[in-house]
DNA sequence: ACGTGGGGTTCCCTCAAGGAACTTAGACTG
DNA sequence: CAGTCTAAGTTCCTTGAGGGAACCCCACGT
């Protein structure tokens, strides 16, 4: 994967993609959030390589995303969301309404959204938390930040 | 890097993940936002591997992503985004703020947006499409939709 | 004709992903 | 108490992708 360290760049994309960038991690937290929360389930549900797995869910424990907890007297445990992770979830339902929009072709989409709002299937979109209209790619100019390299 | 193959599964996250989810893309997709959007430009600023980069920008423009466009009458090359690729941008703007939000420490956010509808440095927020309350991951059930597997 | 500079291609080396086999700790079973 | 079962890893080997440096090609400019 990245031998390159995103993690020290000056940017929030590179650094959230040393969180959540490797191979696997997307998946292994939409499998988490969709209720399949152990080791085994995730492994048969994905197909990935047991070691792979246990990477992956050591890094993603040791950047707050999920926490390990024993759910047994044997030593059996699951993975749950924190809020930091519950938080990328976020990106994910993006991923998947991109996913739906521009790769599904004619079967459709594979999962639906019902919220719980209003009760509707829908789907999340991006609107600015100052004004509330649409921001998108086109809606916005960047700035440098407080945070911006020298 | 994934030697799995992210594209055949039936889930949307896969999917986008096969197209934007190999190391790099997604950098290389904010270069060409922010204006990066020649082969030079973004192998310097990213500090990519030159095969690598042509292998991302293949791939980016094979998926429909990225356009290739000459700028001058020497074989010279620019990327400009598609549409597919404008709205895969609202990822990389989710990805900024959660890592603005949980990475970017003391020193603040290295970017920050300005919104043109209202004028003000903003971030996105994740709403419904349908009611255009907040839509997080608490806020929704997921149902097997159309395209799900048998 | 000669240099320059953008945009790649080729080559080799290293290290991560895949895969299968092995290990461990406690619980259950006879 | 010995033997079996199961979830959750660990170990080891093979393969192939990422990093890096060197090289190539083409249209200018001078």
């Amino acid at each position: 994967m990245q031998r390159t360290n995103f993690g020290d760049m000056a940017c929030s994309i590179a650094r959230t993609l040393d969180v959540i960038g490797e191979p696997w991690s997307p998946l292994i937290l939409r499998d988490v959030f969709a209720g399949m929360t152990r080791f085994e389930q995730m492994q048969a549900d994905l197909g990935i390589s047991r070691k792979v797995l246990t990477e992956r869910l050591n890094h993603l424990v040791g950047h707050g995303i999920l926490e390990r907890q024993p759910y047994d007297r044997r030593p059996r445990y699951e993975y749950v969301l924190t809020e930091r992770g519950a938080e990328l979830v976020q990106l994910l339902m993006l991923m998947t309404a991109w996913g739906d929009r521009w790769l599904a072709g004619e079967a459709g989409p594979p999962v639906l959204y019902r919220h719980h709002a209003c009760g509707e299937i829908s789907r999340p979109e991006l609107r600015c938390a100052h004004c509330g209209d649409p921001m998108s790619a086109r809606d916005i100019d960047l700035l440098p930040g407080p945070g911006a390299p020298k």
